[in-house]
DNA sequence: ACCCAGGATGGAA
DNA sequence: TTCCATCATGGG
């Protein structure tokens, strides 16, 4: 069932209970998304305030965005005119309803208390290349680094889109093609460091057709895994990423070092557990939407661990 | 100066 | 198989 809406060309509104716009967007799925706060003048310079009460702004495709949310209605604005805003509803999952994956969980005490520490985390569904090419980035990198490097990718390669009248110009995400006709050089300047020529020739297998990477979605995960996985500077984990946040296949579940952190200290404290056999517990135990379980675990255990540092007294949105 | 960050890789043990 | 140094860069 599609959820209340209300469509205009330039505006929209949906009406979807237990979405938590600004955690969704701020939960290190995707890179492009800023705060603003309307009126003032420190726009973008306060995550958490707009976690809850705030606006966002962003490009998804071609198209610049800002999006709010009131209660359960969740709004959103553009520049170009949409007589379709399906590209936005796939984007934000706006039909998924969140109790019915929620009570697939298994019931431990663990990830109850996830959940319940997270209300409305939601997780998105991303352009593939972008999501491959934003993952490939992010290796050893914070999730503020790689919101810069992509930042600097986009506003060097990528086509400038419509903004509002007096907005500061927006960039869409390079295209494979365009990133392949990049040097190695120029995506170092964008501090993409040792990434770089993963990146690189990423992009090249991808704009020359040698990975298909539209066929991905058809195939059983193990195979579109694999496929991934052939590319340079791709593991598991980015593998998992991009099978899981892009083509949305719900039982993947992305092991990274806050999810390996949970995974120990939540389910098997003091007991040395190799990343390997936590890896298999992962595989068997979350159930049929494991994607989800991982992305509540995982912004469990960052914001447990990030919050207090950035609460301290005149920090944030003084 | 030191450690860590949504890792992956090639080589050594 | 598992372990380990290395990769580039910035923040705490």
């Amino acid at each position: 069932m599609p959820p209340d809406r209300c469509l205009s060309p330039c505006v929209a509104t949906w009406r979807v209970p237990e979405y938590a716009l600004g955690t969704t967007l701020d939960s290190g799925q995707a890179f492009r998304w800023r705060p603003v706060q309307l009126g003032t003048m420190n726009r973008g310079t306060c995550r958490l305030e707009a976690r809850t009460t705030g606006t966002w702004e962003g490009v998804v495709g071609t198209r610049w965005v800002r999006l709010r949310q009131g209660g359960e209605e969740l709004g959103a604005e553009t520049v170009v005119p949409s007589a379709d805003w399906s590209w936005l509803e796939q984007y934000l999952q706006v039909a998924v309803e969140l109790g019915p994956v929620l009570a697939t969980f298994p019931p431990d005490a663990a990830l109850q208390t996830a959940v319940a520490a997270c209300p409305g985390l939601r997780l998105l569904r991303q352009d593939p290349w972008e999501c491959l090419a934003s993952f490939i980035l992010s290796s050893t990198k914070q999730i503020e680094q790689i919101r810069q490097i992509i930042e600097r990718l986009c506003a060097g390669y990528g086509d400038a889109v419509a903004v509002p009248a007096g907005h500061e110009p927006a960039f869409a995400f390079p295209g494979p093609e365009r990133l392949a006709a990049c040097s190695e050089a120029e995506l170092r300047a964008c501090r993409a460091g040792f990434r770089a020529p993963y990146l690189l020739e990423a992009a090249r297998r991808v704009a020359a057709g040698t990975l298909d990477f539209t066929a991905l979605a058809e195939r059983p995960v193990h195979e579109a895994r694999a496929a991934l996985m052939s590319l340079p500077g791709v593991g598991r984990k980015i593998a998992d990423c991009v099978l899981l946040f892009a083509y949305g296949f719900a039982t993947v579940f992305p092991v990274d070092v806050w999810v390996l952190r949970a995974l120990r200290e939540l389910y098997f404290p003091g007991r040395r557990m190799t990343p390997r056999a936590l890896l298999e517990f992962s595989e068997t135990h979350f159930g049929p939407q494991a994607g989800y379980a991982q992305q509540y675990l995982f912004h469990y255990m960052r914001r447990a661990r990030v919050t207090p540092v950035a609460r301290r007294p005149g920090r944030c949105c003084a």
